[in-house]
RNA sequence: GGCCCUCUGGCGAAACGGUAAACGCGCUCGACUCAAAAUCGAGUGGGGCAACCCCCCGUCCCGGUUCGAGUCCGGGGAGGGCCACCA
C-alpha cells in the first residue's frame, strides 16, 4: 500500500471506526481467560450537544481502556445516557415538546459525536435511564428497600412556588427566593415525601473511606466532612414548672458549667409548650417571621443573630441552676436535637448572642498553660480552644477531653443524657413533583394505605400523554389513566403515587446495569458482578464529590446487603478530571462567546488531534484552557509522524537480524526507543501521566527526524522505532496509529488491528546508556560536569572529577571532609578551609 | 469561619531529596521561495562580561532539616475549590 503524502485525518478516521465496529473489537467478555478490567466514565446527561468537558473525560477513560486492552486485559468500557431529569423537563415546558422526543434526539447527536471521536465503547451495552427496561429496576430497588425499611415516608421541606402552586427544585430558586420561571416568592412548605435512610449507613460510609486509598484525598475529605460525624453528649434540661424536658446536643459538654441560657430552634416542637403566656405574642410573631424567611437568609453566616425570650427557665442538671430559655434564628431544627445549651464564654455564636441580649458570660475553661482567661464579662470574644475545666464544681481541673468523658458518663449515670454521636448527613429525600423521572411504584388504597406495586407488575411506566406545565399539582396527577387503579391487595379503586424519583437514583447504580443490560429477570447478573466489580477506574468531574459519589457508594452497600455484589464498595480508583475552559481562561459559556465545540474541532483537525490535546495539555486532574495554538502544534506533530512513515517506508524491508548490528547514533536510537516504551508504560501504570508519555513520543520523533538511515542495521533500528511509535500512539491517537501500524505490518497482515496487538515490551538492557554525564558539586553547588561510564564507581568518578580544571580551582587549598556519590547522577565534595 | 488544593520561563508544563525548566506553544534568526504559506535547522529564565568562555541570581516570601530542597518540616502571603451559625 502506498501512503498519501499528507496527513489527512478526515480520510482515515471513519474507516477505522467502521473496522472496529464491524470486528466488535471493544466488546467486553471476549477474553474470558484474561484478567478483567472495568473502566468507566460518568455517563452524560444529554442536554443539548456534546461539549469539550465530555470530550475530555471520555478521552481520558478511553486512552486508559485502550491501553489496558493492549496489555491483554478483558476490558469493560461501557457508555449510556442519564436521560431522565429536570433540565429536559424544563426545556420541554419552554418549547412545548415532549421530553422523551427531545432527549432521544440529543442522544442521537451525542452518540454520533462520541463515535466520531473514536471511543472504544462497547456500544452493545448502552443503557438509557429513560427506558422502562432500566427504570423498572429503580422501582424494583424501591420495593426491596421499602421492605427492608431503607425507604420510608416522612415530612420533608420543599420549595413551594406561590405563583405556580407547585414544588420546585433548588436549582429553580433564583436570588431573593424567587421562582426562576414566574418570579413569584418561593416559601418553604412541609409536605410528605419519600426518603432513603442513608443515615443508617453513615458509619459504614465513613469507615469505608479509609479503604479508598486510590481516591483523591480531596474527594474522601469532602465526603468525610459531608457525613460529618461529631461526637458529643446529650443532656436533658428540665423545664421549670413543667413536665417537659429540653434535650440539647453539645460537643463541648466540658463547658456545661458555663451554660447561662438555652436556645431552641424556632421550629422546635417544644417552642409553644414552654413559652409563658405573657411572652406568647412576641414568640409567635418571631416564629412566624422565621417561617417566612428562606433558610439561607435566616441561618446564613451574614445574618445577624436574633432571638426572643420565652419566659421559661430550664434547669442545668449539673448545677441545679435555672437558666432562661430563648428561641433564636441561628439554631437549626434539623441538626442535633434542635436545641443548644449556650456557653457564651466558649462559643462565638453564643458570645455574640449573649452580648446582644445582655445574658451572663461565665468563663469555665482555662488554658493548660499561660495566662488565665479573664472573667466572661471582660472577654472580647469567646475562647473556643480546649483547656482545663475551672469553676466546674467536682469536675474542675480536668483537661477538656477527660472532662467530656467524665461529664458524659455522669449524665448517663444520672439518667439525664449521655455520650452520643451526631451526623451532618441527612436522609436522602428523593420525591420529586415532576414528570420526567421514575414513577414511584406505590398505590394508595383507602383501606391498606400505601401499598407497593408487586415486583412482577413492574415497571410502572410513565404515561406518554403527560401535561407538563410546571404549575399546579404534579404532572402525573393530571393523567387519570395513570392515577386511577386498583389496590393490589383488595382490588378497591385506588390512586397511584404521582411523584417521581430524584435522578440521582438513576445514576446510583447504572454501572451495574452495564453488566447485563438486557436482563429481564434481575437488575443485573450477580455472577457477572463477581467478575467485573468493583469498577477499576472511574473517571468524572469533582463536582460529584458528595452527591452522586456518596449515593453511589450507599446504593452499592444496599446491593451488597441484597446479595447482589461481593464487595461493599463500588469503585477502587477514582480519577477526577479538570475543566476545559475557553481560550480566554474563563469557563466556556455562551455569555462569554468562548465556547469551542468538539465536533467543529474534529472536522477541522480530526479526532486524534483533539484527543492528543486533551491528554497533552496537562495531567487529567488539572483544569486546562482550550488553545488553538497548542492544537495546531499537536496536528503538526501527527503530520510529522505521518511524513516520517512515508519517508522511511523503505526501512520496513530491512531484515530483522540486522538490528543487532546497529551502532553509533542507531544504537542510541534503539536505546531511545526502549526508553520511550519504558517511559510511556510506567507513566500509564503509575498515574495516568499521558502528558509526559506523549512528550516522550515527541522526543523519539525528534531524534528519528535527524537520521538518514542507509545500511540495513540502520534501517532495522528505524523500523524498530517506528513500530514502537505506532503501537505507543494507539491509546492516544488510535486512528492514525492504526493506519501507521497497518503500514508497519504490511499487506500480509491486513486483517490485524493494532487495538488487538500486545503493548510493546522494552528491553531493560537497552534502557540504560553506557556513558552518562555526572554533575560535580562542591558543597552542594554545581561546579562542573564529567562524562563517565554508567557503571563507574565512586573512585573512578571522583578521580575524573578531581581532574576537571574547573573543579580543581574550587578544591585547591581545601580539605575534603566528605564525598557524596550518587551513581549515574552526581558527586559532591564537602570541603572546608 | 472550617476543611482542602494550587503557586516553577512570555504561556501550557517537566523534574526517585541529586545537573531546574524535558516536551509543546509563542517569539527571534537562518535555509527553501520571486514572495508568502507549509516545511526544515538554530536560538530563546534574568543579570554581568568583548565573549555563546566564565561568574552571579533564579521554582510566592521567611526560617529550619540536609553534603544537597521546587520537592521534606514550621510560619506567612496570594489565588482557587467545597462546605458553611452543624452547637
Amino acid at each position: 500500500m502506498s501512503m498519501n503524502e499528507r496527513y489527512e485525518p478526515q480520510s482515515i478516521e471513519s474507516r477505522w471506526q467502521k473496522r472496529w465496529e464491524e470486528a466488535g473489537t471493544f466488546r467486553a467478555g471476549r477474553r474470558p481467560q484474561a484478567e478483567p478490567r472495568y473502566v468507566l466514565e460518568m455517563f452524560p446527561y444529554p442536554s443539548g450537544a456534546m461539549h469539550m468537558g465530555h470530550a475530555r473525560v471520555y478521552t481520558i477513560g478511553d486512552a486508559l481502556a485502550r491501553w489496558l486492552r493492549m496489555r491483554g486485559h478483558d476490558v469493560l468500557h461501557p457508555i449510556g445516557f442519564d436521560a431522565l431529569g429536570l433540565p429536559a423537563e424544563n426545556a420541554a415546558i419552554k418549547d412545548g415538546r415532549h421530553p422523551a422526543e427531545r432527549t432521544a434526539e440529543n442522544i442521537v447527536s451525542f452518540r454520533a459525536e462520541m463515535k466520531r471521536l473514536g471511543y472504544a465503547f462497547d456500544w452493545e451495552r448502552e443503557v438509557v435511564t429513560a427506558d422502562p427496561s432500566y427504570y423498572r429496576w429503580n422501582q424494583w430497588f424501591f420495593v426491596k428497600m421499602l421492605e427492608k425499611g431503607i425507604v420510608y415516608r416522612r415530612q420533608g421541606k420543599a420549595n413551594w412556588c406561590t405563583g405556580c402552586l407547585t414544588v420546585i427544585a433548588n436549582e429553580q430558586v433564583v436570588e431573593d427566593d424567587k421562582c426562576e420561571r414566574c418570579g413569584s416568592p418561593v416559601v418553604e412548605k412541609v409536605i410528605p415525601e419519600w426518603a432513603f435512610r442513608i443515615t443508617a449507613y453513615a458509619d459504614q460510609l465513613l469507615a469505608g473511606l479509609d479503604g479508598l486509598t486510590a481516591w483523591p484525598d480531596r474527594i474522601t475529605t469532602m465526603q468525610r466532612n459531608w457525613i460529618g460525624k461529631s461526637t458529643g453528649a446529650e443532656v436533658d434540661f428540665a423545664v421549670q414548672g413543667s413536665a417537659e424536658k429540653i434535650k440539647v446536643f453539645t460537643t463541648r459538654v466540658d463547658t456545661i458549667f458555663g451554660c447561662t441560657y438555652v436556645v431552641l430552634a424556632p421550629e422546635h416542637p417544644l417552642t409553644a409548650a414552654v413559652t409563658r403566656p405573657e411572652r406568647k405574642a412576641e414568640v409567635d410573631a418571631f416564629v412566624a417571621r422565621m417561617r417566612k424567611t428562606e433558610a439561607a437568609e435566616r441561618t446564613g453566616e451574614g445574618a445577624p443573630k436574633e432571638g426572643v425570650f420565652t419566659g421559661a427557665f430550664a434547669v442545668n442538671p449539673y448545677t441545679g441552676e435555672a437558666v432562661p430559655v430563648w428561641i433564636a434564628n441561628f439554631v437549626l431544627a434539623e441538626y442535633g436535637t434542635g436545641a443548644v445549651m449556650s456557653v457564651p464564654a466558649h462559643d462565638q455564636r453564643d458570645f455574640e448572642f449573649a452580648r446582644k441580649y445582655g445574658l451572663p458570660i461565665r468563663t469555665v475553661i482555662q488554658p493548660a498553660a499561660g495566662d488565665r482567661t479573664p472573667p466572661g464579662e471582660q472577654l472580647g470574644a469567646a475562647t473556643t480552644e480546649d483547656g482545663v475545666t475551672d469553676a466546674s464544681g467536682a469536675f474542675s481541673g480536668l483537661p477538656s477531653a477527660a472532662a467530656r468523658e467524665r461529664l458524659s458518663a455522669h449524665a448517663a449515670q444520672g439518667g439525664f443524657g449521655g455520650p452520643t454521636v451526631r451526623w451532618h448527613l441527612r436522609d436522602w429525600g428523593f420525591s420529586r413533583q415532576r414528570y420526567w423521572g421514575t414513577p414511584i411504584p406505590i398505590i394508595y388504597c383507602p383501606d391498606h394505605g400505601a401499598v407497593p406495586v408487586p415486583v412482577e407488575q413492574l415497571p410502572v411506566k410513565l404515561p406518554p400523554q403527560a401535561i407538563i406545565t410546571g404549575t399546579g399539582e404534579p404532572p402525573l396527577a393530571k393523567v387519570p389513566e395513570f392515577v386511577e387503579t386498583t389496590c393490589p391487595i383488595c382490588a378497591k379503586p385506588s390512586r397511584r403515587e404521582t411523584e417521581t424519583m430524584d435522578t440521582f437514583v438513576d445514576s446510583a447504580w447504572y454501572y451495574a446495569r452495564y453488566l447485563s443490560p438486557k436482563d429481564e429477570a434481575q437488575p443485573f447478573d450477580p455472577a457477572l458482578a463477581r467478575r467485573w466489580l468493583p469498577i477499576d477506574v472511574y473517571v468524572g468531574g469533582p463536582e460529584h464529590a458528595v452527591m452522586h459519589l456518596l449515593y453511589f457508594r450507599f446504593w452499592h452497600r444496599v446491593m451488597h446487603e441484597l446479595g447482589l455484589t461481593a464487595e461493599p464498595e463500588p469503585c477502587k480508583r477514582l480519577v477526577t478530571q479538570g475543566i476545559v475552559n475557553g481560550p480566554d481562561g474563563r469557563k466556556m459559556s455562551k455569555r462569554w462567546g468562548n465556547v469551542v465545540q468538539p465536533g467543529y474541532m474534529v472536522d477541522k483537525f480530526g479526532a486524534d488531534t483533539v484527543r492528543l490535546f486533551m491528554l497533552f495539555a496537562a495531567p487529567p486532574e488539572k483544569d486546562i484552557d482550550w488553545s488553538d495554538e497548542q492544537v495546531d502544534g499537536l496536528f503538526r506533530f501527527l503530520s510529522r509522524v505521518w511524513r516520517l512513515f512515508v519517508s522511511r517506508q523503505g526501512c520496513f524491508e530491512a531484515p530483522e537480524a540486522a538490528l543487532a548490528q546497529a551502532a553509533g547514533p542507531y544504537l542510541e536510537l534503539r536505546r531511545r526507543t526502549h526508553r520511550t516504551i519504558k517511559k510511556v508504560t510506567e507513566g500509564m501504570e503509575a498515574d495516568l501521566k499521558f502528558n509526559t508519555g506523549i512528550a516522550a513520543l515527541m522526543e523519539l520523533v525528534n531524534e528519528l527526524q535527524g537520521l538518514e538511515p542507509a545500511a540495513d542495521p540502520e534501517r532495522a533500528a528505524v523500523r524498530e522505532a517506528l513500530t514502537a511509535l505506532a503501537a505507543l500512539l494507539g491509546p492516544f491517537a488510535p486512528h492514525v496509529a492504526e493506519e501507521l501500524w497497518h503500514e508497519v505490518v504490511g499487506a500480509a497482515a491486513r486483517d490485524r488491528l493494532l487495538a488487538d496487538e500486545p503493548w510493546p515490551a522494552f528491553d531493560p538492557a537497552l534502557c540504560v546508556a553506557d556513558t552518562v554525564s555526572i554533575a560535580v558539586q562542591v558543597n552542594g553547588k554545581l561546579r562542573g560536569e564529567v562524562s563517565a561510564p554508567a557503571a563507574a564507581g565512586e573512585a573512578e568518578v571522583r578521580a575524573l572529577a578531581e581532574a576537571d580544571e574547573k573543579v580543581k580551582g574550587y578544591l585547591a587549598g581545601k580539605t575534603v571532609k566528605k564525598v557524596v556519590f550518587v551513581p549515574k547522577r552526581l558527586v559532591n565534595f564537602v570541603v572546608a578551609g
